[in-house]
DNA sequence: CGTGCATTTGACCACCTTCAATAAAGGTGG
DNA sequence: CCACCTTTATTGAAGGTGGTCAAATGCACG
């Protein structure tokens, strides 16, 4: 809809062009089997979710549903970073989350998928239809089951970021942001300790947090400056004191 | 925890103090029944749910559960609406949602409620024990998947006010509330065509739109002179222009 | 090595906040 | 029922945080 002409790689035409590339890995392989909602799952349960999916490798900056696009898909993400957000009719965007292996996306739609998503990296993709896989929470209710546990999960994160975006200072929220970033990529991506791995721009940051770049810059800046942080080669940063990181993300 | 001094008043200590009044009713004749997530149960089901679930009675601007108490419990609110808010160290509020009669809250917790849940109204709640309505869901599978559903639909609106919250203006933020709550608290309440009910005080407002009270009373003086609402008596308002606070909420 | 994009930095400005005073509404006791 | 007090809401003036606009710098990639 809004991003008409960027064309969607992964849904229905899948394939059909060379943007997105089918790869055939049996859920067995899969890199992301132990950390999505398949964990729950026995190796002979996981073959049936095999056989409704479809797995897809896909390059940065590609759009993978757009907000409104009728939802027929759920994704899960097995490797990469992808964001998803939404956006205003005169352009203004949020970010509503950028999402690592194991999570999944195009959950909470009523008919259109509410966010748009894209990947910021590679990515590996894995594809089900939603129609199926909401007949597989009734046929192995564990799988319903972790799937409510997920997104209660995540209904707390979106909580979190609520008092962020509505209370916290510019300072304050690229704090917790970076803090929470520390959390949920390292464990998977391999940094060194100390060090946050950041993938997305500065643009995406201002995004996610209701700002602009030029702030997000210039509070890197300062952050630098009181040595609380050290800018290293891109993408990269390096905490030098965490506890007052902490600090003031938590607003002292 | 934060909120030490302010006496809980439905959990464990239900009864023991004059400020909450256990009321005898059973889910058969409860106003919400239709409403809430017990509407997908039969009326042999739902009395399944009597036997787990005790109702009652609080006045206006009672602490129901604190942010960070331990969740035993999930709520339902039969009459009456309460708000659920965040804190951070230093005071600031972040209010994240108000519900009514048929919404339910304690639902997305770890081990201590995420938020606070207070009495707007006078409020008829009921009271589940979460790991016997946990159980319930494996028991009732149709609960479970509703359950999944309404906290779906959670999700998608927590995630239109993070754009809300992230990107959009004081005048913004006011028009996308107000009609909200038409939406929301109309169906419920018996209030006139044309007319908002606002149980909840400008504070109240403020800190669920990332404001101070002085920009929520400056917006609704605004609005009214543009002739958009009038300021009806105390906690009412009516629309004027409908299509034009459309218009501005969406962003145009 | 040059082109194009992302990021940083600076100067200025606006929206919203803060502080303060006033007005209105609500609750209590005589 | 009204006086009194408390709480809540409105309005005004001044200030600050973050935004806007513009230019410079850095970095990746052909």
């Amino acid at each position: 809809m809004i991003l008409g002409k960027q064309q969607r790689c992964a849904p229905d035409d899948v394939g059909s062009n060379s943007s997105s590339e089918l790869c055939a890995t049996s859920c067995n392989q899969c890199i992301a089997r132990h950390v999505s909602m398949c964990s729950v799952l026995k190796d002979s349960e996981v073959s049936t979710i095999s056989e409704i999916s479809k797995c897809f490798s896909l390059h940065p900056k590609q759009l993978v549903c757009a907000e409104g696009d009728q939802a027929n898909y759920l994704f899960t993400i097995q490797t990469g970073c992808i964001r998803l957000s939404k956006m205003l009719s005169d352009g203004r965007r949020q970010i509503i989350d950028f999402l690592f292996p194991g999570e999944f996306f195009g959950l909470a739609c009523a008919n259109g998928y509410t966010c748009s998503a894209e990947t910021i990296t590679d990515v590996n993709l894995c594809r089900m239809p939603r129609t199926q896989i909401f007949e597989k929470f009734i046929e192995l209710p564990v799988l319903g089951q972790k799937v409510l546990d997920i997104t209660r999960t995540e209904l707390q994160a979106s909580q979190d970021q609520m008092l962020l975006l509505g209370r916290k200072s510019a300072k304050e929220k690229l704090c917790s942001f970076l803090l929470s970033m520390s959390d949920k990529s390292n464990p998977i991506s391999h940094v060194p300790d100390g060090f946050i791995y950041l993938p997305m721009s500065r643009s995406d940051i201002a995004d996610y947090l209701g700002l602009t770049i030029e702030t997000i810059s210039r509070q890197f800046t300062i952050l630098s400056k009181e040595k609380i942080i050290s800018l290293e080669e891109n993408h990269y940063i390096k905490i030098i004191d965490e506890d007052r990181m902490r600090l003031i993300a938590s607003c002292a």
